[in-house]
DNA sequence: CTGACTCCGTTCGAAATTCAAACTAAGGCT
DNA sequence: AGCCTTAGTTTGAATTTCGAACGGAGTCAG
């Protein structure tokens, strides 16, 4: 399989990794989600090449998680916001943060803190179903075909 | 920066993203939920290279996200399973899933059921905060540095 | 005991990606 | 006019990734 047929599988999981499934694509949607937004900003914090941030910013855009929008004319200039379909993935970014900060932090903690201003507690990220309510794990799941499976 | 340099980095998504932050990587990973095991199978499965296939094994071996065991002697053949390191990546897979279906699913939904065996309802995950129980989004979120942001 | 088969890899050269550094562009400031 | 800012694009060399062929260790059939 090449890496273009993958957004064709008939599999969500290779559908999103066409999309989101890049060491430095990942990197630039943590950005976002702290506040991040100009191409300057993504670039001193990442340190790695334009054409590889311009590339994954239009790549992004056109796949309508990441809009841009003119912060001011005279010059024109954008910065790029998460949609709404990019919001979405708060849940897969939280979720990739709660592993590292499980299996990587030091003995000083997890770099970094999420406080949760409905209840005004740190928290961290738990699955559950959307039925019964309680936690979700692996050997809790069962998994058949769907309609979607079309092969 | 470069690839290597990332795990260094005090931040858990560049963490866990230089472990599993990688297209095929995250295909691999999906087939061991689903319960695939075996080089062959996963070369079946996902069609690619045999050296990329063994290049990511050893690196998830290497990581501790899978270990691998003898299934029989005469001649020794292993077959790679989650090791609870691996197990705790359900989240990360179940949420990549989740937003797959949720913008790239056709018309006959999505292609991959989950049923949650507790309860016996066939479920979405829903990410909930650890203290009080309630649904997070993106926006209920504040982050702050905590002691492990070494700079 | 020879040859075919199974399963799990490794090796190799070609193709694709990534990189840093230079270049473009559009306007502002002095 | 000359330099600064922000947001890219281009370029050619270095690095990765890929597919296809090869290797190895053992079983099985004749």
């Amino acid at each position: 399989m090449k890496w273009n047929e993958l957004a064709a599988q008939p599999c969500s999981i290779a559908r999103s990794v066409a999309v989101v499934g890049d060491r430095w694509t990942l990197m630039l949607l943590r950005d976002c989600f702290l506040g991040v937004r100009r191409f300057e900003a993504f670039e001193q914090r990442l340190g790695i090449s334009r054409s590889i941030i311009a590339d994954r910013l239009k790549r992004l855009t056109d796949e309508g998680v990441l809009r841009k929008e003119a912060y001011q004319d005279r010059p024109v200039r954008h910065e790029y916001r998460l949609t709404d379909k990019g919001l979405d993935l708060h849940p897969v970014i939280m979720a990739i943060v709660h592993w590292g900060d499980l299996h990587y932090a030091g003995k000083d903690g997890p770099p970094l803190i999420h406080r949760h201003r409905a209840c005004g507690c740190d928290f961290t990220p738990v699955q559950d179903c959307s039925e019964c309510g309680e936690t979700v794990t692996a050997r809790d799941v069962e998994v058949r075909a769907g309609l979607g499976l079309a092969l």
